[in-house]
DNA sequence: CGGGTTTGACCTGCGC
DNA sequence: GCGCAGGTCAAACCCG
């Protein structure tokens, strides 16, 4: 691996995110990440815009290899969550981040658990996305899998919302991710 | 038997 | 208002 050079998520012909792309990069990952996971809300916040027609800003980095994940920051992507909404009550909206992969697996090994709760048909995406929830009591966390279309390689993880836990298992590997991500990030800014 | 997955139905937001 | 697409629920199912 040699250079990562960086590249934008491929805009999607779909006309619900024509919108432009203004992003940010996330300029380092704090190692607390695999401890206390303060990190996914201390995103600067932004306007959004598409990303494979989500409501989610993004910057795509990529990587080569397998496991090596390409960090993709949603500058201020909020999303909807509505858990027990009453009606009246205003939305709660988190950040999500994103990690291109390119791997021949779906699924990174996070050191979380992860429960899947749903699975969908994506428009202009051959492949389903998967939702997945952490299982630990009382976090409330979820990413999405989805694999891209335009290239079966390249599989989209993204997270939502911060783990309020330790890591339930060995994150050897979640930490070799992240490892990667801390150098490439220094690309980016 | 407990925990995770599958899958169709349902809900909601958004664009036209 | 309607239809579409994304997101979630939950019952049935599967597996260790």
């Amino acid at each position: 691996m040699e250079h990562y050079p960086p590249i934008l998520f491929p805009p999607q012909p779909s006309s619900s995110s024509s919108s432009s792309y203004s992003s940010h990069l996330i300029t380092h990952l704090p190692s607390n990440m695999l401890s206390n996971n303060q990190v996914f809300g201390s995103l600067p916040r932004n306007n959004s815009s598409g990303l494979l027609g989500l409501r989610e800003d993004a910057k795509v980095l990529s990587l080569e290899g397998h496991g090596a994940p390409q960090m993709e920051s949603f500058g201020g992507a909020e999303n909807e969550v509505n858990a027990g909404r009453k009606k009246g009550e205003k939305k709660v909206r988190r950040p999500r981040f994103a990690f291109q992969t390119r791997s021949q697996v779906d699924i990174l090994d996070d050191g979380y658990r992860w429960r899947k709760y749903g699975q969908k048909a994506v428009k202009n995406n051959k492949f389903p996305r998967s939702y997945y929830r952490c299982t630990h009591q009382g976090c409330n966390v979820k990413k999405q899998v989805q694999r891209l279309s335009k290239d079966e390689g390249i599989v989209i993880t993204t997270y939502e919302g911060m783990h309020s836990h330790a890591i339930q298992k060995s994150n050897d590997n979640f930490e070799h991710i992240l490892n990667q991500m801390q150098i490439y990030s220094s690309f980016g800014v």
